[in-house]
DNA sequence: AGTACAATAGCCCCTTTGGGCTATAGCTGG
DNA sequence: CCAGCTATAGCCCAAAGGGGCTATTGTACT
């Protein structure tokens, strides 16, 4: 069995939402509420599998719902409904912690598998959202490095553990000075003038 | 028309993919490649929409594949190819670049749906694996802060852009001393000796 | 009234850092 | 062979950072 909390301020979605839930045998439905206010006691208190959030409500939206949450129901996934396909709100939501989403006016099939892919570690959501989300991994191509040499890549990347010239040093068995001497053509090339920045601006690309 | 070039050192596998691609009439292949090394050059003559890659082959690898090329062809997609469903690799793959990914034992149509879903902008993909994306989205519960005060996030998040202790005093508008006060009651809380450190451990929770 | 804590600000002292400058050895490409 | 570049390493000096301490003010909770 699955357990089910439902959060919706539409009578009429709320209604129609639970209605094709529950004729699914494997889900049980522990909630419902009609606001994200009167929801967010209740779900800490009794923890669902899966929590159905709307977006948009009047008080509170289901993305600040989640943030408010999240953290003291961890076992909870939350899946998001919205009206609109690809709706911005969705691919916020997904950063606050939803792990998918279903859109207003879908089948009662549609929702179940929703469901079920959702409590078996899937992400349903649509092609549109799916690049949104992958594409915020690519890296920029071409790093082009800002023609760095090799081992001032290296004494970047050690500077970036927070190590002090000496333990980099050590570790590079060279000089502090020449680790100085690196760090000082690091910053001529980035145009920084101290660690913090010249890391800023590589990891900025 | 929607222009497809293949890499694929499986000899088979690579004549069944170019026969299901063939079939369709919206398609057409420009290149059909056996090694990365033969491609590489030949994807950056002849840019098609969309580059199909094996993600292991004997020479390089598709990811690799796609970072040395990505820069210089940033029309094209990347759809990899894999013969594990959830292979680690296809992750990195879509990190590397890549849009989406179908598995090898895919009937035509699927290939010819998974290849219309990435140009029409989709990402087709696994639910597991989409999950796996979007999971990296998640903010971390309970920020928590680390119990530091409003006032030392605040210094925290100028430290963070590479300001002096008397950068960050002007803006704030009290003394450099008193920056540097904060900065010492941060690097206490987070048992952490210098910015660096102190931002490491922060921005990673 | 008393305790606790955040924010403010100063002091001292030492370490770390950043910038200027020089120099040598090795490697590469005209 | 020479020019250019990288990696190495040193020197000097001044600025910035980090750690220890104390102190005042205001707010907040008890």
């Amino acid at each position: 069995m699955i357990s089910i909390s439902i959060v919706e301020d539409h009578e009429n979605y709320r209604k129609s939402l639970a209605k094709a839930i529950e004729t699914h045998e494997q889900f049980n439905i522990i909630g419902v509420y009609p606001s994200a206010e009167e929801a967010i006691n209740e779900l800490v208190n009794n923890p669902p599998d899966i929590a159905i959030l709307d977006i948009k409500m009047k008080d509170i939206s289901g993305i600040e719902l989640i943030e408010q949450v999240r953290a003291q129901i961890p076992d909870t996934q939350f899946l998001m409904c919205t009206s609109f396909q690809n709706d911005e709100n969705v691919f916020n939501a997904l950063k606050a912690g939803a792990s998918g989403y279903i859109v207003k006016g879908s089948t009662a099939l549609e929702i179940q598998n929703a469901i079920l892919e959702l409590y078996d570690g899937g992400s349903p959501m649509s092609p549109y959202i799916a690049r949104k989300v992958i594409s915020m991994h690519h890296k920029q191509p071409a790093p082009s490095n800002f023609g760095l040499s090799q081992r001032e890549l290296e004494v970047l990347s050690l500077l970036s553990k927070g190590l002090l010239y000496k333990e980099i040093s050590d570790q590079l068995d060279i000089s502090p000075n020449t680790v100085k001497n690196h760090c000082k053509n690091i910053y001529k090339r980035l145009h920084v003038q101290n660690k913090v920045e010249a890391l800023n601006k590589f990891n900025s690309f």
